[in-house]
DNA sequence: TGATATACATGACGATCGTAATGATAATTG
DNA sequence: CAATTATCATTACGATCGTCATGTATATCA
């Protein structure tokens, strides 16, 4: 059968919006394609005919939860209000709707270069954004490395905030880096 | 079959080599048993009569990885050797050999608790023996907040180089982290 | 309006996954 | 020395993996 453009459209969206949640939340090795398909409401086959393959739709999932999340916070915001929220514990409990870098980082690692690519581009523009937040009285070159350091920490700390099994230790390090940012 | 004591010791050591090389490389859900145990010189059954499941294996693995780490680094070391190593091009692009908590923080939080455990415990480990270095002038609870600051821009910082795409950034990643650490 | 292209369903393929039953061998133990 | 026990090999199971060939219906466009 065949769908309106903007039916199909929507549907895409729809499966992106399913994969890339998935993906946060079980790991990209961790979904098959019939999990993603069955999340997307339809069969696995039919997601080949759309994506080929699941690396091709692995690369724009990463590329869709990326782009999501920066309009979710291109829109103006209080650098120190991002920074509490990236580290709250409601921010380390929900992967799946939570950072796309904290949560796949590691198995990009392993991806194609198609993959990879996107991530940098995203990361890219996270930089770029907490730079342009920094005082000014920095030179440009200082403003970045210090968003460079600071992306780092978040997601270093988030990630092994979620790694942890105590639950002291997970906030102790939430909050101790929290604590060491806003300086 | 059946062999020595010590020869069983031996290659359950291996084993655990193996593995936790191979878990750092392809990431827990991107290895089957059957690539573990060719990796190890043995059968895929084999290890089943010896681990039982391969969440077990994966615990014994992860808890043998930390360890080895440990015992690397517990003889006397200078904290900003340890800081310029762990965040050297060196590190970043020999994933197998290097920090199993940079490796596997991400899988880590979708594993069994047991997982969790030994990884809990071997970052405490890690956070407490950070902590002893640094300068004694701060109060202990200082200390502690600063060597997981430190920890989680290290650990950050170095997964990020491995998932970026372009030799520079992933350069400048490792760079601004460790100036902003050696401070 | 008729031809074509596209979105999805169906179903099957070989490979690999984790698990387990069975068996052989030899170190250990009494 | 005999009995036991632990280690590893062999082999096969069902489930799931990623992939793809085929079919069908309809939106699009000449």
């Amino acid at each position: 059968m065949r769908v309106s453009k903007e039916q199909a459209a929507q549907n895409r969206e729809r499966i992106l919006n399913a994969a890339s949640r998935l993906m946060r939340e079980r790991g990209i090795a961790g979904v098959g394609v019939d999990a993603l398909a069955e999340a997307a409401g339809m069969t696995h086959g039919s997601l080949y005919s759309q994506f080929g393959s699941k690396e091709r739709l692995v690369e724009e999932a990463v590329a869709h939860a990326i782009s999501a999340k920066g309009k979710e916070l291109s829109e103006g915001f209080a650098l120190d209000d991002y920074v509490s929220e990236y580290l709250s514990p409601a921010h380390r409990d929900a992967p799946a709707s939570g950072c796309p870098f904290a949560a796949l980082a590691c198995e990009v690692s392993r991806q194609s270069s198609g993959v990879k690519e996107r991530f940098t581009a995203g990361l890219r523009g996270v930089i770029a954004l907490l730079s342009s937040r920094l005082p000014s009285g920095l030179k440009p070159r200082q403003r970045d490395d210090q968003a460079i350091v600071a992306t780092a920490a978040l997601v270093g700390a988030l990630v092994l905030a979620r790694a942890v099994n105590d639950p002291k230790l997970s906030d102790d390090i939430l909050r101790a880096t929290r604590n060491a940012i806003l300086k």
